[in-house]
DNA sequence: AACGGAACCTGAAAGC
DNA sequence: TGCTTTCAGGTTCCGT
């Protein structure tokens, strides 16, 4: 389940396998995924086409097609771009087929949560407008930043979730950001002095930092998944000790999802 | 306008 | 063992 990290391993995956590429056909089961497109419609508009760069804002790709064209993917919950083996057999979640000179990359999405959109002359579609600027791509004014979170009364844990504020931040990243820059999740938005904005900033920007080096590797392990390793400091530690300090990791929620924080470090 | 909660889905893990 | 419940890092829509 991807944020902002997972999906720029994505994109740097995808830009490996895909760029001066021609996708000689697809293959397009009719699923949610596609929701709001038809599989022939997206069909029509990826086949013979050659993928000229990939780019990422937020939680969304961007391939970029020859002919001024382009395909939005978002991954969702439980979305997954692989490269396969064209002779491999297909995983049971798999929703998309690109097939390439010699190789697939094939969009598994056991949820369906994920969406592939087309667009035919390239503009931006809606939802990658509505975005806010992304940390690792753009990086954040702190006094914009600061200014756009004095507007809001939310919890600043809930803030940071919303795309079109800071684009790319999930739960995950909201939790550990939160506890590097030692601010309790539950505070207002609109109660951050100007040094805690900044804080939360250099935090943001070392969380993502750590969760890129952390997995960095051409198949994303989702943490939840079997086997994998959390490397997480304080995200599903519940009753674990706070590497900071040894209190143990609080779990409460808020806006109906799990929020780990340390009682200590990060007090209201 | 802004917020909270339910809905959308499947699969893995935990509980019984 | 097998059935049931719970939970999951996504967005969106609906009612207040």
């Amino acid at each position: 389940m991807p944020e902002l990290p997972e999906v720029e391993i994505a994109r740097r995956n995808l830009a490996d396998w895909l760029e001066g590429k021609r996708i000689r056909a697809v293959r397009l089961p009719r699923t949610r995924v596609l929701r709001g497109t038809t599989p022939a419609a997206l069909g029509k508009l990826l086949t013979g086409r050659t993928v000229r760069s990939v780019d990422r804002r937020g939680k969304w790709l961007e391939l970029a097609l020859s002919g001024g064209a382009a395909l939005f993917s978002h991954l969702g919950m439980t979305g997954k771009w692989v490269r396969r083996a064209p002779d491999a057999p297909a995983h049971k979640s798999e929703r998309a087929r690109l097939e390439l000179p010699g190789f697939d990359v094939r969009y598994h999405d056991p949820r369906m949560f994920g969406r592939l959109v087309g667009s035919p002359d390239g503009a931006p579609i809606e939802e990658w407008r509505a975005l806010g600027p992304d940390p690792l791509a753009d990086g954040l004014d702190p006094r914009d930043f600061a200014a756009r979170l004095a507007h809001t009364h939310r919890a600043i844990k809930e803030a940071l979730m919303d795309q079109s504020l800071i684009a790319g931040i999930g739960n995950i990243q909201a939790a550990e950001a939160l506890w590097r820059a030692r601010l309790h999740p539950s505070v207002r938005a609109d109660a951050l002095d100007g040094k805690q904005v900044r804080a939360l900033l250099r935090a943001i920007d070392d969380s993502i930092a750590a969760t890129l080096a952390s997995e960095t590797a051409p198949e994303i392990t989702y943490v939840e998944e079997r086997g994998a390793e959390n490397p997480f400091s304080v995200y599903g530690k519940a009753g674990l000790p706070c590497p900071r300090c040894g209190t143990p990791i609080a779990r409460t929620e808020q806006g109906g999802r799990g929020t780990f924080f340390c009682p200590h470090c990060q007090p209201r």
